[in-house]
RNA sequence: GGGCCCUUCGUCUAUCGGUUAGGACGUCAGGUUUUCAACCUGAAAAGAGGGGUUCGACUCCCCUAGGGCCUGCCA
């Protein structure tokens, strides 16, 4: 039998770090075994399901270039059928219907909680309607005994009858509810393997009975301990940034988010940075661990800088000018994009993230005269102006403008004017920079190219 | 309240009864040095606590503590 898994968000919101990683697992299982991978839109809660939230998480995957198989099931489409369903288990007796008015089921459930055992509802073995149009829930008969799922993370995880409730199955206005949803949708897509968040660890003793009610033997389960906060609380709004896009707006791309996010909860017993395509071959359920992990940004970073180092420059380029446009100011004269564009091959190993690409860009895009920070504008004291005259009649008349004679001219003009080369630096660095941050003075001069690097000399002096 | 799950350096993790408990990120120190980085070298840093089982437990069992999830006509 082939496998089968699914990423199953509902779309009340963005797309979740947490469902990026359940979706990216589920992907890399899909790809393991020569399966597929399908996506479904759990939409059945029509109040807060949007359609802004439905593009928002297909841009999401396209952007972590998670594709799936097929074409999207929207989950409330198959109302119908999910309807069809319940009428056959109505059928074989394993559902019935609950005439008990909102406020007899809040006792209800009240005298359970009291009990310490689950809501079972007076109807379950029968009863006639209060009256003949009276309205009515459709729940599922809970099992008497023990619910086994032997799942592929958690292990063996055993339920007791008494403490699984008679769960609605259909609303009084007809609507499917999420349980009866998920479980026919996923016998209907012939899901093998639903890989999910931790958070529903105990919802599969509610949905392991539900599929039997139909006759139909339950997929593996394997939850995903649930990715937390820096401090080791639940993922909320206080931390920040939860949604994928936020991190692509951050400037950290999508291989690295892949890599970083893989890693949270799976090993494959070493701790090489791995691509999706690298990881699909050896990835196995059985190494995601129990515990749930906490994001660390730092790492991230460094995993991103790695991704950053070995990305094409042309496609950086591109990421660059984007993230300029998109979260500065910074207005780019051709000449500029030109420098920009000349000078990331190098300015790449330095930056950890596109953002910080664009921090040390920002030297090669400065417009004259330069702003001058203090700790430059202290540099550049009367002596040292003379010196940048000197240097400036020196650069003027060199040949080659190229990184490496310009480290050399460097040095032989710091010995013909008898001093270390720590006397020339801060002095031609402030007035190349005006204080931003720039590489080797050398390759700084290269990038900005004779003319403006002149020019830039000439303003202070 | 009830049920279920989890617990190795600050963080992500390796270890699947016998290791000086390993690696990565971060941190600290030193080196390089013209800024910021990068880079090189080195260091500190962990089995929640308590009982068992065993010749021997991070590893198996129990208890406690802490954290999490579910307990909805939300998903």
């Amino acid at each position: 039998m082939s496998v089968v898994t699914r990423f199953a968000p509902s779309p009340t919101g963005y797309l979740h770090i947490g469902g990026a990683r359940t979706a990216l697992f589920n992907w890399l299982f899909a790809k393991r075994m020569g399966g597929k991978f399908l996506l479904r839109i759990e939409d059945t809660d029509r109040a807060r399901s949007t359609p802004d939230a439905i593009s928002k998480i297909i841009e999401g995957l396209d952007w972590l270039d998670l594709g799936y198989d097929g074409q999207i099931t929207f989950q409330y489409e198959r109302a119908p059928r999910h309807r069809q369903a319940v009428e056959e288990m109505l059928k074989r007796g394993t559902a019935f219907r609950d005439y008990s008015t909102p406020e007899e089921t809040e006792a209800q459930r009240n005298a359970a909680h009291a009990e310490g055992r689950a809501l079972r509802s007076p109807y379950r073995d029968g009863g006639e309607p209060p009256s003949a149009d009276a309205p009515f829930v459709v729940r599922l008969r809970a099992p008497d005994d023990d619910v086994i799922n032997d799942d592929l993370i958690q292990g063996r995880v055993t339920i007791k009858g008494r403490d699984i409730d008679d769960l609605v199955l259909l609303r009084a206005n007809g609507d499917p509810t999420y349980m009866l949803s998920v479980v026919i949708d996923d016998h209907d897509m012939g899901v093998t393997h639903v890989i999910r968040g931790d958070d529903h660890l105990t919802n599969a003793a509610r949905q392991i009975p539900n599929f039997r009610a139909m006759g139909w033997t339950p997929p593996k389960f394997a939850h995903v301990p649930l990715i937390h906060g820096e401090d080791g609380k639940k993922l909320s709004k206080r931390h920040g940034a939860q949604a994928v896009h936020e991190w692509r707006d951050m400037g950290y791309l999508p291989e690295a988010m892949n890599a970083y996010l893989m890693r949270l909860g799976w090993s494959p017993g070493h701790d090489d940075i791995l691509t999706k395509e690298e990881a699909a071959p050896i990835f196995e359920i059985s190494q995601i661990g129990k515990a749930p992990s906490r994001l660390d940004f730092k790492k991230l970073d460094s995993v991103n800088a790695h991704f950053m180092g070995i990305a094409h420059d042309e496609r950086l380029t591109t990421l660059l000018f984007d993230y300029i446009g998109a979260h500065t100011t910074l207005v780019l004269s051709e000449k500029s994009r030109a420098r920009v564009a000349a000078a990331v091959p190098l300015l790449k190993k330095r930056a950890k993230t596109i953002k910080e690409l664009a921090d040390y860009a920002r030297f090669l895009i400065a417009e004259l005269p330069l702003h001058m920070d203090e700790v430059a504008a202290a540099a550049l004291k009367d002596d040292v102006k003379l010196r940048l005259q000197r240097l400036h009649a020196r650069l003027a008349s060199t040949e080659a403008w190229d990184a490496a004679s310009l480290g050399s001219t460097l040095k032989a003009f710091a010995t013909d004017e008898g001093v270390g080369l720590g006397q020339i630096g801060p002095g031609l660095r402030a007035a190349l920079t005006g204080g931003t941050p720039a590489p080797d003075l050398g390759q700084a001069l290269e990038m900005l190219g004779r003319e403006e690097a002149l020019a830039r000399i000439s303003d202070q002096v």
